[in-house]
DNA sequence: CGGGGTCTTGACGTTCACGTAAGGCCTTCT
DNA sequence: AGAAGGCCTTACGTGAACGTCAAGACCCCG
């Protein structure tokens, strides 16, 4: 059976992806701009189908993990060509071994910072409780803006 | 008699700690800028301990992860000050579990692109091995030169 | 004493990944 | 009919994190 039988045919508007994914049109335009993703017109319309979705997902996914936009259509290239030229594929090949190793070294990277993170949130934590027991569990907002660092640029809010 | 023997042993210049962790002076002075580090000064030139070192590393460690250099400072200020504004201390706890817990979901779509990019490169090589199998096991810079050499750093980004 | 190398401080340029109008088309609701 | 709202394109703006000169200062060497 085909794939496109297996789902029901759907399709997405660009605000009904941008809202389960949480990104804005602009962004999606721009991955479109950058060739990344390229769905069906409807009229002018944008129409985008559970493929365009699927890149999507992988697209956020790759940036999420330090990917460059260019990184990530490397790899959604090869889904979808498949079979260039054989020194190209040789070199994405290459690149993507050194890309597994770097992002291995990233999660342990990752872990690193989670520890430095948990042992501050401790040291923290025992010092509010001395001083401020009363703001231990507040969200950001409800506490104050932060001072501006030197060099740091102004900004509204 | 070279720089690096009229100094006291314990300290680094700018270039020797670029060399070490792989970036620029300009890099450098511009985590200077923004109040990140703060090295003596010998004169005009900038002095180095291990204890700038070590705000260096977590700099970068914190950059590879996806911190902004803003929340690399606010990690680093606590371990400055330590006993700041309560306030101030509370909105960095609050940030800090926010951010434990985007690294761990961080984590877990660095598997997600691990096993994404193993799958690429199984396609990638099988593919190969129909086609050009002289290519396969080939290090990049077979392909196309310019290698770190074995013990030489490479630059974040 | 000049040359070469390394450091410094500005200040402007660049890349990436969008943000933000401005203005137009099309459909739908009132 | 007219307003609202969604989508479109074009184009300029922005923030982060530097890169890239430019123009000096300092030091050692021959």
């Amino acid at each position: 059976m085909p794939a496109e039988l297996r789902r029901p045919a759907r399709t997405f508007t660009i605000r009904q992806l941008c809202q389960e994914f949480g990104c804005t049109p602009r962004a999606l335009r721009f991955y479109e701009d950058k060739g990344l993703i390229f769905p069906e017109r409807d009229g002018m319309n944008r129409v985008y189908s559970y493929k365009d979705r699927a890149r999507l997902q992988l697209i956020l996914r790759g940036k999420r993990v330090g990917l460059a936009l260019s990184e990530i259509g490397e790899i959604l290239d090869l889904y979808e060509l498949g079979d260039g030229c054989a020194t190209q594929n040789a070199i994405s090949l290459a690149k993507f071994r050194e890309r597994i190793r770097a992002l291995e070294s990233q999660r342990r990277d990752i872990d690193m910072a989670v520890d430095v993170l948990q042992e501050a949130c401790a040291r923290l934590e025992s010092q509010l409780k001395q001083t401020r027991p009363d703001l231990l569990e507040q969200p950001v907002e409800a506490i104050r803006p932060r001072r501006p660092r030197p060099g740091e640029m102004r900004r509204a809010g």
